[in-house]
DNA sequence: AGCACGCCGACT
DNA sequence: GTCGGCGTGCTC
């Protein structure tokens, strides 16, 4: 499909039908509807119509003046209402095509990626109890069961995909219970987010004839707040009712009409904020990037831990909006950079939004019409905000551009909010900049323009990095976890009135429990992973809980399998440092930073707050520590083993080692005090603890870069991953074979190579089981080298339909 | 997704 | 001989 100019308006002079990209999920496609009299629909416009049995929304794509041969003009049915108009402004829809075609996704899943949550929207079968008898007829067991289903909920009401799941037989139950008049089933109309209203009440003149004095008294005081106000403060201020306020409105003193009232995030007020005197490397870049604005060009950004990269991120930004155009600015995660935005806040103002998935969909919604608006402003955002619709887009910034949050790999579209901000500053004719104090092995191969920044702002030193051989300490006597070198440094911590940072890896996320006495592991009952054992904080329960479906249990006391006591979480990081640290140096006062303690929304800016504060000495915590946190007072940082980052089976295993370490070491020694990082391992020698030690960035980029040559792994070749999976495990396994062998077909072998079909390395996730097909491009010659793929449509056909297939281009995530 | 249509197995 | 399961296909 080729996209609209948005602004056209249909012709009304002749009948007109028109084309709608429909949102249903069996059957995406163009459908023709007739525009009804009166109504005027816009290309480009979200529309609401019935499709089959249900109403759907759909994009108006195109008009025609004559009907296509084989439709009846009776069988077309009229549009049924306009959910949004002018929702994407010009020159977008390229966009959307590129990601579509790239990512090899139906355009209609691309669109509803963009938008925001909660505008596309269908209806919903439902089935809600009536009544209930008091003395029960006779039902069939069926009829029972989903009698008590229904009374079982708060609202008496399930939908029904749902209740599927729970009762068989649902459609004869319900049949029963609807003869009786007991419960019905209904179509639940869809309901869209819109823009919130308000009234608002305008002054027009404070003479009239026949005013009471609490008239006049209203009357001045609107005058005195400038005119306008919104009803309810205005009812508020004065100490009035709504029914003096309209006796105002009929004598001809004020109007009172709904207004838009935007919902936007509560902004915690920040000081006054004035740029920074730039050091040399810094000016440079900025300098750089301001001669290159009007144009698409990008840039790396590689500054060292602590260089200032946020300075010249606000700097480059500054001219934009002097001349009126927009910025987009994108982090990993949001929550986890309240400081970033705090410093955009404090220099820019109310210009600044952000965008996150952690918005309400109002306020998504409100933030993506106020983008529409021409004027200038800042947006900070994760992934999904590449697809705001900024007027004039004068600049975009990635920040942490080797973070693997910006690519998403769970619905198709499977996109990469790098390539997606590279295509954005190509249509929108601005520069790009990534950012990063260990830029990805792609992004340094793809030969941007470099802006380094290779020393610390004020020329404060890089931290020095100790390496503490735990062989060693192990051949001296020394068993725990902690060195002497680490210990002594904490009590020097502690003397000296300084903080620090305690690393801890944990390998995926947390650590799982299992029996001492018979070896038993505990494992999600509908997937093939170990639990993972949490404690809530809220209620002391030891909960263990799926990464995969989100299953959880109580942890059981005694072994399942042969009821010994000795059944207790494995290797916990967190766990057993905090407990070694309270025995070596209980004077030591700690916070824990890890998603167990950081679950709430808020908990990171407190724990973040309070740390600040002085309120303890060392902060513990794991990933989330390497997320770009600028905490100057931090003069140590202990890596407790490195080992486990090093250890990961994956071409980009080195790659990420060596992000996390150098992001960790980073921390320290940000203010006026000079760092020490001190990183315990048993493998000293290992080439990633070289690197990092001799924190020589260029070095390390050409060995990785020689040694995926040498194994053919990107950015030198290109991956496709193609994902099937299924309830039925052997009809998910032919899937795959046939996909394969029909891609076999379809390839060139000189320039590409099929691996597998292969059982996924985690099988099993929710019941269904998972194979994959990786599809290597020996030639990769650009940034965005296009594959030819068979048709998405044909390779699901193949799966047939009990078999999901979903497109991984450039997959980060092979598992 | 939700519904109609149509083909096979268990019951009156 | 019929009822009702569920696999297949269509929705402007």
């Amino acid at each position: 499909v080729t996209l609209p100019v948005p602004d056209l308006l249909l012709n009304h002079d002749q009948p007109c039908w028109v084309t709608v990209l429909v949102d249903s999920p069996g059957a995406q496609g163009l459908f023709t509807y007739r525009q009804p009299e009166g109504m005027v629909v816009r290309l480009g416009d979200v529309l609401s119509v019935s499709f089959g049995a249900q109403q759907v929304s759909g994009i108006a794509i195109a008009t025609q003046v004559d009907l296509p041969a084989d439709l009846l003009p009776t069988k077309i049915k009229p549009i049924q209402a306009i959910l949004s108009s002018g929702f994407f402004p010009e020159g977008y829809w390229p966009l959307l095509e590129q990601v579509a075609s790239y990512y090899h996704t139906p355009l209609i899943q691309v669109i509803r990626t963009a938008l925001p949550p909660g505008l596309l929207t269908r209806s919903q079968r439902r089935v809600k109890l009536l009544t209930l008898p008091s003395p029960l007829p006779a039902l069939s067991k069926s009829g029972e069961n989903l009698l008590n289903l229904l009374q079982s909920s708060k609202t008496k009401d399930y939908s029904w995909v749902f209740l599927q799941q729970k009762c068989k037989g649902l459609g004869l139950a319900l049949q029963e219970l609807s003869r009786l008049g007991l419960a019905e089933a209904y179509l639940e109309p869809p309901r869209s987010v819109q823009p919130k209203q308000q009234k608002a009440v305008s002054l027009i003149t404070t003479e009239g004839e026949k005013l009471t004095p609490r008239q006049r008294e209203i009357l001045t005081l609107l005058q005195r707040r400038g005119g306008e106000l919104w009803l309810t403060e205005l009812l508020q201020i004065a100490h009035t009712s709504t029914s003096t306020v309209t006796g105002l409105e009929k004598k001809g003193c004020v109007t009172i009409a709904p207004q838009e009232v935007l919902r936007s995030e509560a902004i915690t007020p920040v000081g006054q904020d004035q740029p920074k005197k730039l050091n040399a490397a810094q000016r440079a870049a900025v300098d750089r990037i301001h001669s290159a604005i009007g144009q698409p060009e990008p840039f790396l950004l590689h500054g060292v831990t602590g260089s200032g990269k946020t300075e010249v991120y606000l700097q480059a930004i500054a001219p934009v909006l002097a001349s009126g155009q927009s910025a987009l600015v994108l982090v990993p995660e949001i929550g986890l950079t309240p400081q970033l935005t705090d410093r955009f806040r404090a220099r820019f103002g109310a210009q600044v939004a952000v965008y996150h998935s952690g918005l309400s969909e109002g306020e998504r919604y409100d933030t993506w019409r106020q983008m529409l608006m021409p004027q200038a402003q800042v947006v900070i955002g994760t992934r999904s905000a590449v697809f705001l619709p900024m007027v004039k887009l004068g600049i975009v910034i990635l920040d942490e551009e080797h973070d693997g949050s910006f690519k998403q790999d769970q619905p198709q579209p499977c996109y990469h909010a790098r390539m997606v901000a590279l295509w954005r500053s190509r249509l929108s004719q601005c520069p790009l900049v990534l950012g990063s104090a260990t830029p990805s092995v792609e992004t340094w191969a793809a030969g941007l323009r470099l802006l380094a920044l290779p020393d610390r702002i004020e020329a404060r030193p890089m931290p020095a990095i100790e390496v503490v051989d735990m062989r060693e300490e192990l051949k001296a006597g020394h068993k725990s976890i902690l060195s002497q070198t680490l210990q002594e440094a904490l009590r020097d911590l502690k003397a000296r009135r300084q903080q620090g940072i305690l690393f801890i890896h944990r390998r995926g996320h947390s650590t799982h429990v299992s029996c001492r006495s018979c070896g038993y592991v505990m494992e999600c009952p509908h997937c093939d992973v170990k639990l993972a054992y949490h404690q809530t904080h809220t209620e002391a329960m030891e909960l263990l809980r799926c990464h995969y479906c989100g299953y959880s249990q109580v942890q059981p006391r005694l072994c399942p399998e042969c009821d010994s006591p000795y059944f207790k979480q494995f290797g916990s990081g967190t766990q057993r440092v905090t407990q070694e640290l309270a025995r070596l140096l209980p004077e030591l006062r700690l916070l824990r930073y890890d998603s167990d303690t950081t679950r709430t929304k808020g908990a990171y800016r407190a724990i973040l707050n309070q740390f600040a504060q002085g309120e303890a000495d060392l902060l513990v915590g794991t990933q989330m520590l390497t997320k770009g946190i600028d905490l100057p007072q931090v003069t140590l940082v202990g890596i407790v083993s490195a080992d486990g980052v090093l250890n990961l089976q994956d071409f980009r295993a080195s790659e990420r080692a060596y992000q996390t370490l150098v992001q960790v070491a980073g921390r320290s020694g940000r203010g006026k005090t000079p760092g020490r990082v001190i990183l315990q391992t048993y493998q000293p020698d290992h080439p990633v603890v070289q690197a990092v030690i001799a924190q020589d960035f260029t070095q390390f980029m050409q060995t990785e870069l020689q040694i995926r040559r040498i194994g053919q792994y990107p950015p030198i070749t290109q991956l496709i991953l193609l994902r099937l999976s299924g309830p039925d495990a052997l009809a998910v396994q032919r899937a795959a074979q046939r996909l394969a062998d029909r891609l076999k077909t379809d390839l060139d072998p000189a320039s590409s190579e099929l691996l597998g079909p292969n059982p996924a390395v985690v099988a099993r996730v929710s019941r269904r089981y998972r194979w994959q097909i990786l599809i290597k491009l020996m030639e990769k010659n650009s940034l965005e080298a296009m594959c030819k793929l068979p048709d998405l449509q044909e390779m699901r056909t193949i799966c047939g339909n009990q078999v999901a297939l979903s497109v991984d281009i450039d997959p980060t995530n092979l598992i």
